[in-house]
DNA sequence: ATGCGGCGAGAGCGGTGCTCTTGTTTGGGT
DNA sequence: ACCCAAACAAGAGCACCGCTCTCGCCGCAT
């Protein structure tokens, strides 16, 4: 992150901030961040309410800390499955790496995915800051399709963008730096909306009554993205 | 919804319940549903807090009647424009009619669309009498799928469910009545779980530095997804 | 006519985020 | 080595919240 503190005062700082975040963490996994109070971290601290105020100058601000932590818990997740799943050049496999890590990680921490991909708090809009943490598993579904070569074998034709769209994604690749090709990018932003609406799904409660245990249904609809994905 | 209210005082509380929730609905659509303060509600009506409790027992409760309000908002807005675009047979047009239907809706309701949508309120678990509003817009995906017959073209092959998702879906099937095979059942979730991510991606912010104008993605998205659809 | 039940209002409880003031500790510049 | 400014913790307090309880009032069915 920074330097290292040098004083003894900047060290405790950055531990009491880390301190505040891990119990701030624990309440919003337990409870969600509708519940997260201030005062009740302040409490478990042992310290005044008022005294937080040193460290985080609003609860958003405590909120948005939290988020950028979800945000890089998911992506090194998901990197770490990614990496494990396909350095070999098998596409497919890394790419349901990526699902299944994102899946379980949401399952595992619902409140913070919902945090992070749920509804946003009332206020909030991103700080540059977040911009790295928020573009990790993005950039490894960017990567995997880099990976996977130029040879697309997906059931849609390779220049199959309309122009608006093209140009609008031609400038966002420039951009962004990315090698991939705007179709390319089309298809990602296609699959991982589609994944995230089912991981959604199933944890707000929408596939009561169809899919309700997701598991296979999930399996299905990675299987049939990666098909779209032309990954082999 | 029930028999009309005999005396005065039932006209009265009919009244005064509706009221109620379009001044919430007010509210909510303003601040959002974290900010929505029962206070503030009862203030605007000029009657005491403790007042509303004889119409709402908490406030959950207010914000579960928004819930099936919205629902049921989206819902009949979806089957007036599936109506509206696909009476004489035109599927992918009614298809269509329905994303973009749920789209404009939840862009002009951001708050309720994060609402039913989004992460749900901490302690919510719907109520039986939710399910027939929260059925809707699926519904109206199984109607366009059974019209437009059984000759299916998509570029998935027709029996292409793995064994255990076949036989769940079969028992969805058979529970709800349903008088579609269970591959379509799967194409259905698949599409609609598509869509929503988009449009949640769209208004939370999660496609900034992509399909930022999410405009001709989207259209792009829904035509894809109607390919797979299989889709006239 | 009467009694009961729905109703509105008020006071009040415990909780929240946040601010302001007060006194203390700490560390760097002289 | 000293001194002062900055960082810090704590407490009181403000305005607000959801919710409960009690109290009078009034319409309605008996």
């Amino acid at each position: 992150m920074t330097a290292a503190p040098r004083t003894a005062r900047d060290r405790a700082r950055a531990e009491l901030t880390h301190e505040i975040k891990d119990v701030a963490r624990r309440h919003l996994a337990a409870e969600g961040a509708q519940r997260l109070s201030l005062r009740a971290v302040a409490r478990e601290l042992g310290m005044a309410s008022s005294a937080l105020y040193r460290y985080f100058p609003s609860r958003d601000e405590l909120l948005t800390a939290l988020i950028v932590d979800a945000y890089d818990a998911v992506g090194e997740r998901v990197e770490r499955a990614v990496e494990a799943a396909g350095p070999a050049g098998h596409p497919r496999a890394a790419w349901r790496g990526l699902c299944d890590a994102v899946r379980s990680w949401a399952r595992e921490h619902p409140h913070e995915y919902a945090l992070i991909y749920g509804s946003p708090v009332p206020g909030y809009q991103a700080p540059d800051d977040t911009l790295a943490p928020f573009s990790r598993v993005p950039f490894a579904l960017l990567g995997i399709l880099r990976d996977s070569g130029p040879d697309f074998a997906g059931p849609f034709g390779e220049a199959d963008l309309p122009g608006p769209l093209a140009t609008q994604f031609e400038a966002v690749v420039e951009a962004g730096g990315l090698d991939v090709p705007p179709a390319t990018l089309a298809r990602a932003v296609f699959a991982w909306a589609g994944v995230f609406g089912i991981v959604s799904f199933e944890l707000f409660g929408q596939l009561a009554g169809s899919a309700d245990p997701a598991d296979p249904f999930f399996a299905y609809a990675v299987d049939r993205h990666a098909d779209l994905l032309g990954l082999a």
